[in-house]
DNA sequence: CCGCATCCCTATAGATACTG
DNA sequence: CAGTATCTATAGGGATGCGG
């Protein structure tokens, strides 16, 4: 059980802003989840357009976290592979609560749309999945 | 359907995140929810301790992205009841998702546990429950 | 190239005092 | 009670540099 030096009171919603309340963690874990993205430079492609500099401050707090994990890359000794962990994978269900409150109040591409769809059709198959698939991945 | 000035992209977790993702709305949202509090005053007596500048400026932004309401307390003129609107309601699934993680992953109060394992117990019964609740006092 | 680190500037958060 | 006003501190953004 990872502790945190500060948290704001022992609220789990407050202890949960204290790991990843900002306008940026959330998104490098779902193109983790979502995307399968996992380098450096595909979380910096993606269309939040997030700087260089906050995302290395971003990766380096989710690693001291628990929540996601750099490895060596398969494809070139220069790549870093960036994975998630147990920790990190168990905020699939608060991603997808979050992604449908959002799908059922503003207006979404397509892609996403399908996505979200597919999800709600079998919530709990598609967690089950996710979780597997990742875990062998380890 | 609220749409917001600014959004960093089209996906739904940035949306999200662009409404409330910052390291107070949500527990503004919280007290709402759980615990029952409903006035400027309550929201500042929160354990965390927010500062009443900022507390004012995130009422101002969930009121004008329809999340909550301002309405006049019963008990004295001078007072504003805060309640949140069926778009906030529908925040709870998420809430409790977000809950459950830190649960899962730091020391909470016994208070904290208390209540979350009731909901777990139940949880699509909460749900029902708390938006018949509020939608009962509208 | 890839994964950062550094510098510099701006925007937002936070603490405190004060007000209608 | 429900906020403003003011000031300071920190987080975020953009450009660039740099070692592996």
């Amino acid at each position: 059980m990872t502790e945190l030096k500060k948290r704001r009171s022992n609220c789990p919603v407050s202890t949960s802003l204290d790991v990843f309340g900002d306008k940026w963690s959330l998104l490098i874990i779902r193109d983790l989840m979502y995307k399968k993205k996992c380098t450096y430079g595909d979380f910096l492609k993606s269309a939040e357009g997030i700087a260089t500099n906050i995302l290395a401050s971003k990766l380096q707090n989710l690693e001291e976290q628990d929540i996601i994990r750099r490895q060596p890359h398969p494809d070139s000794k220069a790549k870093i592979l960036y994975t998630l962990t147990a920790k990190g994978i168990e905020l699939l269900p608060a991603i997808i609560e979050i992604s449908l409150w959002a799908e059922k109040h503003y207006t979404l591409s397509e892609e996403w749309l399908a996505m979200l769809e597919k999800i709600q059709a079998d919530k709990e198959g598609f967690i089950k999945k996710s979780m597997q698939n990742i875990a062998n991945e380890i």
